[in-house]
DNA sequence: CGTCTATTTGAATGTACTCAAAAGCGGTGG
DNA sequence: CCACCGCTTTTGAGTACATTCAAATAGACG
């Protein structure tokens, strides 16, 4: 049941199967139907989810109620508030099933102890944020150069098949521009 | 004289005398004056730097011929091009020093070998690392929901003084916008 | 002092935005 | 099975903000 996480581990580090037990002793199943929230903003954020089946989202809505998406998250992400897990802080994201889905959860406390009994972890977690800080970056340096056509084509290629599991509203929110501007360009 | 990159492992973790040993042992000192470049495109990329004195900025130019200021480093900053790094790709940036500049270097086989022998490293990074794509994340929501006069003042917040010791230029390139358009919002 | 670069100002253009409304689509219950 | 409801997508018109191109001014550095 944890065969999903195991092999994504083993995509990047060479784990002990004591090493593994350790992990994946502390890890719980989670479901989720559409539309249901894994988490809201103000609550103490305790876990971080691995995505075995189905699809979410991560998103804040700032001030003048606008949403914007941070992440989504297909079958082996990780998904989570980072920022609110990290720094032991409330979420302000909002974390929603987009479609029914399965989790796994692990808990900062838990994460904490595997950290010290198993260093791999340290460096399984190292190297999955730095790809990830690498990939956001990308992610800035395409607002700034390229128009939203452009984007929304590597949108589609960087998240294969994912403008049929989402809805456009969503996909324009993720790229920082309207529904409606998104929706023109598909047009022309 | 790795007393501030000692300084700032310890901010973040707590190794022995002999992790900190086997750590400074690998670290070169490499001075560099202002408008020398430490990277350009191209180039294998074999190391990361810890910048102890002076300043420096990491850009991509785009196909058009366009800036895209990737950060900033000032004292206590570690800057490099992490892609090519990381993946042992060749660079895409440039990395130039804006003021005469101090630094330590790290090397790649060094750093393995640091991971290694001492895990505590793999956490210093790992956390550095979370604390960066934290901040970036930030970047894009900034760049989503703020305009550019927003931006400017958080830009200014967040980097203190470093509107003095970085041209208007470079930091409309940092933000995603024209320098005319950064003039314009400065002067209304 | 002169040169080179950075900054500011101006005017015209363009891209994406807002607000508004219509059309399309999917799911639910009668 | 069809009618209705809510949500998403599309279309339209007017507006705002940043851009481009061009030129003048200011500042830094040798």
């Amino acid at each position: 049941m944890h065969s999903s996480v195991i092999k994504h581990i083993k995509n990047y580090v060479s784990p002990t199967p004591i090493d593994l037990q350790l992990f994946t002793s502390d890890l719980n199943e989670i479901t989720v139907s559409k539309g249901v929230f894994l988490l809201k903003p103000g609550t103490h954020v305790q876990h971080e989810y691995f995505v075995t089946k189905g699809c979410l989202k991560a998103y804040y809505v700032d001030h003048k109620g606008k949403r914007h998406i941070i992440q989504f998250a297909v079958e082996n992400w990780w998904i989570g508030d980072f920022d609110a897990f990290n720094n032991r802080e409330s979420s302000k994201l909002h974390i929603e099933a987009i479609e029914d889905s399965q989790l796994l959860s692990i808990n900062y406390d838990c994460l904490q102890h595997i950290y010290k009994e198993a260093p791999i972890f340290e460096r399984y977690f190292r190297i999955l944020t730095t790809n990830a800080f690498i990939a956001q970056g990308k992610r800035i340096l395409s607002a700034q150069e390229k128009n939203t056509r452009e984007r929304y084509l590597e949108f589609c290629s960087s998240y294969p098949n994912i403008e049929h599991r989402v809805t456009n509203y969503d996909i324009a929110n993720y790229l920082g521009v309207t529904p409606e501007n998104l929706s023109r360009i598909k047009v022309s």
